[in-house]
RNA sequence: GCGCCCUUAGCUCAGUUGGAUAGAGCGUCGGACUACGAAUCCGAAGGCCAGAGGUUCAAAUCCUCUAGGGCGCGCCA
């Protein structure tokens, strides 16, 4: 509907610019639905924004472009046109504009809302992409939501979607994940082991220590590290990989490609890449400047200030401990080869290769990165806020080798927090007291997993409620949207019991509906390939959960208030129920297709648990 | 010390890429069921959009500074 008015503006706007009655618009006008719905159906600011170019005043100038737009084609669809505070022009569409819009959703059915502004432009979401060490907990799962849900809007709107998860199966924390096991291994044989804090402690690796067990026998038991780090290292990666699989099955997330960080230096990606960097004299030797961070200057400027105890010791933290060793090692700063990704709007330039000439993470990562964009002409990255820092060097390698950096779209995830019942849920993994995913699955049900996390923007921290996400009241936004559809099903039931017609688009029927809040909720319905799409190119899948709120709030509002008021949806006038009934109908669809966007269930009955 | 993100009603948060009188939910107070699901709805109170400058027809939104909160800052992934 909003293309619809916009092409009427843009054949105006080009008419009276081809006649020298104004510039032509360089920048863009808007086009959209004012707060105030006294203003009318659309707001758009094209005098305004052309005001400064014309040499005119905003309201003398939006007067010439409304005469324009009365004389172009679909002009006959606006019903008044005039000019507003400081140069807006509002519109109204013809009543039966908006009318015959509503059988748009009766054609589509199930794929109203969808629309074609991705040009079928390939992309990549690469999302969760968590270390494959252990089972995925609730922050992974709001990462693997919101990643989906950004997946999902992308395809809603044309783009011809990559789903990919990059396994990082093999750096030194799945190195640790094997001697974890191996440790298990040789408890489970009956020897004597300590566990030093920085191993895996969770029971699943005692289940892969049991496997090999049972397939190897005592085999690797007093053999060298180089000989059974790898079978270990593989085994457990595989099987912690299955067992993110099946969290990530029970809240329907699906990935289309699994990326292996170890294939990329097996098939030579990564050799590759760094000799393209080098062919464009990209990567040098040299030192890097040294950290400025924790040991040093800065920490005893904070001791000598009044706020104490800003770096936390590193004694006991496994970190820390991990960080020790390798200072002991080789603190003095060596050469090794950097990428001068610094000319490409980094802090500073990046190491590929370590000391010892292998190649580090990040190496990996941009090579990967690298050949994803070859793959496709655009990508998405879903990221934990704790990697932003990581931003800029992944756009510098991207425009390094002559891709445009945006053509990467990042979107972090910030931190949540657990709660039940307003407290928070203390977890430490070390303890190994933190809350799976699949817990929380569990215990409040594949669709309030994956709403909640739709119920904020992916870069504020969201408090997770367990008790409120299994609550059936209308606090619990879950239960409120999925109560609003199951009542327009009753609805629906009720009419289809009482003998009447299925209900099918009839301009006549729905010219009876002539309550604002039927209006209200007709444009809701018109609006949604716009809200799809106006979600998908922003790549906030939250404003969809805050739509299908918004929406659903209308209805029970319109719904209680015809109660009262004597108007229902089914009444004695057979013109006006069937209207209405066809009104409801589509906005049971547009519900229907919201929460499928959000890979959130619509039923048509809400079963009731502890309510009469 | 440097960089990034955040600060909107008592609380938790939206705010359509710069639009007109800043909105929801919770909480508080007061109301609404003899017919479609009261599992709901209506009304009221509640605001210096952290603060100060700037950019322009127009700023919660963009820029600069200040104050508070979070995150990041080895050859770890």
């Amino acid at each position: 509907m909003r293309d619809h008015v916009s092409a009427i503006f843009d054949r105006a706007l080009a008419r009276g610019a081809a006649e020298g009655r104004w510039p032509a618009p360089n920048t863009g006008f808007t086009v959209e639905p004012p707060r105030d719905p006294r203003h009318g159906d659309f707001a758009v600011n094209a005098a305004m924004v052309l005001a400064r170019a014309a040499g005119k005043p905003p309201r003398e100038l939006a007067q010439a472009i409304v005469e324009a737009v009365r004389a172009v084609d679909g002009a006959g669809d606006i019903a008044s046109i005039d000019i507003a505070g400081p140069g807006f022009i509002n519109l109204r569409l013809a009543r039966d504009v908006w009318l015959r819009a509503l059988a748009e959703v009766e054609g589509q059915g199930e794929a109203f809302g969808r629309t074609e502004v991705g040009k079928g432009k390939r992309i990549i979401v690469e999302y969760v992409s968590a270390n494959p060490t252990g089972p995925m907990h609730v922050g992974h799962g709001r990462n693997a939501v919101t990643g989906d849900g950004v997946a999902r809007l992308l395809a809603w709107s044309g783009h011809a979607v990559t789903r990919e998860y990059y396994v990082n199966d093999f750096g030194a924390q799945v190195q640790t994940l094997a001697r974890s096991v191996h440790l298990r291994y040789q408890q489970l044989a009956g020897r004597e082991v300590t566990l030093p804090a920085k191993a895996y402690p969770g029971e699943y690796v005692v289940d892969i220590a049991r496997e090999l067990g049972a397939e190897f026998g005592d085999r690797w038991l007093d053999a060298q590290e180089r000989d059974w780090l790898a079978v270990f290292r593989d085994r457990a990666v595989e099987h912690v990989l299955a067992l993110i699989r099946e969290d990530l099955a029970a809240i329907d997330i699906h990935f289309d490609v699994w990326s292996s960080e170890k294939a990329l230096y097996e098939s030579g990606t990564v050799a590759e890449f760094l000799r393209s960097l080098e062919q464009r004299g990209l990567v040098y030797v040299g030192k890097l400047p040294p950290p400025k961070s924790k040991k040093g200057a800065p920490r005893v400027v904070a001791a000598a200030t009044e706020k104490v105890a800003i770096d936390k010791p590193p004694a006991g933290d496994d970190e820390g401990a991990l960080r020790e060793a390798e200072d002991e090692l080789g603190s003095e700063s060596s050469d090794l080869t950097l990428f001068a990704s610094s000319r490409f709007g980094d802090e500073v330039d990046r190491p590929v290769k370590k000391a010892d000439g292998t190649p580090t993470y990040f190496c990996a990562d941009i090579a990967y990165h690298w050949q994803k964009r070859q793959r496709a002409d655009a990508l998405v990255d879903v990221l934990g806020a704790d990697h932003g820092g990581d931003v800029p060097r992944l756009k510098a390698a991207l425009q390094a080798l002559g891709y445009d950096p945006r053509d990467l779209h990042v979107v972090l995830i910030q931190m949540v927090n657990l709660t039940r019942g307003g407290e928070t849920v203390k977890m430490s993994k070390r303890a190994g007291t933190v809350v799976s995913l699949k817990e929380v699955v569990e215990e409040v049900g594949r669709d309030a997993t994956r709403f909640m996390f739709f119920t904020r923007r992916a870069d504020a921290q969201l408090d997770f409620d367990l008790e409120l996400a299994k609550r059936q009241t209308l606090d619990n936004p879950v239960f409120y949207v999925q109560y609003g559809h199951a009542r327009i099903a009753s609805i629906l039931r009720k009419s289809s019991e009482a003998g009447i017609a299925e209900p099918r688009f009839d301009l006549d029927s729905v010219r009876a509906l002539e309550l604002p809040e039927e209006q209200d909720l007709l444009r809701r319905i018109v609006a949604v390939p716009d809200v799809l799409a106006g979600a998908a190119l922003a790549y906030e899948p939250h404003r969809v959960a805050f739509y299908l709120q918004e929406t659903i709030s209308a209805f029970h509002s319109y719904y209680t208030g015809g109660k009262k008021s004597g108007e229902r949806v089914i009444g004695p006038d057979p013109r006006k129920t069937a209207g209405r009934l066809y009104l409801v109908k589509a906005l049971k669809q547009v519900l229907a297709n919201g929460l499928a966007v959000l890979g959130v269930s619509a039923p048509d009955r809400m079963e009731s648990r502890d309510l009469p």
